[in-house]
DNA sequence: AGAAACCAGTTGCAATATGAGATTGGCGGT
DNA sequence: ACCGCCAATCTCATATTGCAACTGGTTTCT
């Protein structure tokens, strides 16, 4: 697509060229954090609801750009699945950064920001873990054990939350 | 505005609706990084060319969101000067991180990645200085006192690749 | 004083992107 | 054979973006 079609070199203007709009990083949020990997996941189990004309044109664009890849799932033949790539793995501590201000600055809700919390309180050495854990299940790379994955910390604390507003 | 008018109460959506889009981030850019205050030097003196009607209406929706105020020039009448408010100048480790990714992920221009490299070594500790003279400049904090400012290394060290490029 | 340049935007209009909903065509299970 | 699932695509309405010209006022120059 775009030979020289950038607007300057700068690294921040060319990182929103390929994430800078309302929908990458929900998306990238959902596969990071939320762990689907397949259009349908994607589609119907996001808060935000995207359509499903939007989703598909970013996971194109995401793909282009090097942030995921698609594989057949093998044992479905209409069943496709999408892995990150190291650049993407490598946004976690964006994420955890931007979730952390969007906490303290903008009115979120307790049940949907209790992982950001976590994340923020678990900071860098919690980060780099999770990264580990995302390369083993992206890209078969091989974690360190330990006893207590960040995605199970960060699923069983979200479970507490919701199961606490939910008895009120 | 917009009376729950959030997709989600997500942090990392209620950030993206505040700064994800094409032109808001590059705006802030300008101001932290660029020391822009007015609206013609974010207009003629941005790399990438923004439109008039654009930047207006950024400017109005980062004001709406608190991440900037505006103030009359009291030496010029029609001379407006816009600041950052602390949420604003909470961006930085974003902004730095960002830098970092599109730096190493993307094909950025030495001239333009100079000030994201520096502030990359530089790490935390000179972001949270670089915030202090933020404050300072836009927000009237006195900043503890240091040989060399931030902004000043940042400018220094543009300079120094744009005098080596020109030469070589 | 009069002309020229500067300032912070606004306006009109074409091109592009987004969004909701229906539809497509291949696949799997029963 | 039928029904539901899957990853998308199509259609059409609305919203956003981008360019260029323009506004109404203010300072600066001569």
């Amino acid at each position: 697509m775009d030979l020289a079609a950038h607007r300057s070199g700068c690294p921040i203007n060319l990182s929103l060229e390929v994430f800078g709009d309302r929908w990458s990083l929900i998306i990238l949020r959902d596969i990071i954090f939320g762990g689907r990997r397949r259009f349908r996941e994607l589609l119907t189990q996001s808060e935000e609801r995207i359509a499903s004309n939007i989703l598909a044109d970013r996971l194109k664009r995401l793909m282009a750009n090097g942030l995921l890849t698609r594989a057949d799932d093998p044992s479905h033949k209409q069943k496709a699945i999408y892995s990150l790539t190291e650049a993407a793995i490598q946004l976690v501590p964006i994420m955890a950064h931007v979730g952390a201000w969007g906490r303290r600055w903008l009115p979120v809700t307790e049940d949907l920001s209790i992982r950001a919390q976590l994340l923020e309180d678990g900071g860098p050495a919690m980060w780099t873990q999770f990264m580990h854990e995302l390369r083993e299940a992206h890209l078969g790379v091989p974690a360190p054990k330990s006893d207590a994955t960040v995605a199970e910390q960060l699923r069983a604390g979200y479970e507490a939350v919701v199961a606490r507003l939910a008895a009120g």
